[in-house]
DNA sequence: GCATGTGAATGGATTCACAGCT
DNA sequence: AGCTGTGAATCCATTCACATGC
């Protein structure tokens, strides 16, 4: 999946402990904006049903920033995990398909806040290019996706087309020099070596439901 | 996470594993409709960047289904796997919440497409109730929520508001009767027993990306 | 011969438990 | 006393390697 042979610290910590430092971040921020100033790794694990001790490891990653006997300083510890996590400047992204969900995605607010920025939509349809989305991300041509990404120093892709077109696009994104995609097409994607790709597929968890379902059906209570 | 006294079978096959039977079940649908009898696990490790051990694993979970020396039946295979995974039978599905996030889902092919079917959307501003998705799902208020889901039989649950009103959904969701829910606010829920939840975090992908894209800036080459 | 199914071995991630600092 | 940071222990998932059956 990812090399094999770690080059500098960062390749050791896995997506799991990302995952979770995001996550804290969040939580970090709520409280910030709480005024509360400390926050021990017992509390942070009764919030999100973890175990302390691997939050103190995950938040350890980077050096210690805990004190003992107090816990960790929140306003430190959260613009630290923003540093860390590489979102205290800003970052431009594209969205490729401007259909339902690209829409959907090019409007939603996590992806337009806190250090990242929808730059523009791109679509092959002539009936959509020129127009812009509700909150007003303008829909180009595949003609546009190289300079826009020049111009306006995109550095994420994210792939909102149908399965069938997503290998192509993936193949344009990487052309037009960027080294990290993020896919929603239900696909597995031939992949570039030195491009970080994720995948998000979205029936999986729908999947995911129903054998719970299917479990309770004609399995015990 | 789940219950830790493992009460039948079922318990015991990890989410990972069902996650990978998704996708072992879109494949298989795809050379379903390529005409392909048999396939092997190695052919399929090769397809998806898996050891062909684990999906010899994954896949005789429910039984053997192989034939030694030939492989797997591919149409054979593929319903098996419909079933386990209890996607046989139609489930339906509501949608709270009619903003971009929620819109886009309910005209998303996948999640009307081969097992299941989103019978309405749920929002509260009086707006949108009345109106209709533009593949044509009606937005309901809170009022029709109970109802629907016993007149419609629906099953699965998904709440597409904001972080601040998630909780107030999960819960009245959970009132209506529903055993299984897939939540796409960035919130932890506080969460009954059981009832089956799954949440989708997209910012948690892009910032796992600009982590990859700090770590090329400043780590080596 | 070839590919499955599976015990044994490996590798990671989580949890325990405690030493060490405040 | 309280809470962090971390080696050791445990748990779980993946991979190896081979016996088994077509």
């Amino acid at each position: 999946m990812s090399q094999n042979r770690p080059t500098n610290d960062r390749d050791v910590i896995s997506e799991l402990t990302t995952g979770r430092l995001s996550v804290y971040l969040r939580c970090l921020t709520y409280l910030e904006s709480n005024g509360q100033q400390t926050v021990s790794s017992a509390e942070l694990a009764e919030r999100f049903h973890l175990n302390s001790a691997q939050i103190r490891k995950d938040l350890a990653c980077f050096g210690e920033f805990g004190t003992r006997g107090v816990g960790y300083n929140v306003s430190r510890l959260k613009e630290h995990l923003v540093r860390e996590l590489g979102i205290d400047r800003g970052r431009n992204v594209i969205i490729v398909g401007a259909g339902n969900l690209g829409m959907a995605l090019a409007d939603y607010r996590g992806f337009n806040d806190n250090g990242f920025r929808i730059a523009a939509l791109i679509d092959v349809d002539p009936g959509k290019i020129g127009r812009t989305s509700r909150s007003g991300i303008p829909v180009l041509s595949y003609a546009d996706l190289k300079r826009v990404v020049r111009e306006q120093n995109v550095e994420i892709g994210i792939i909102a087309v149908t399965a069938n077109a997503a290998q192509e696009v993936y193949d344009s994104l990487v052309d037009a020099g960027l080294n990290a995609i993020l896919n929603f097409a239900p696909i597995q994607l031939r992949t570039d070596n030195h491009v970080k790709l994720k995948s998000v597929d979205l029936r999986i968890n729908l999947e995911s439901l129903s054998f719970y379902l299917k479990g309770v059906e004609d399995g015990t209570a």
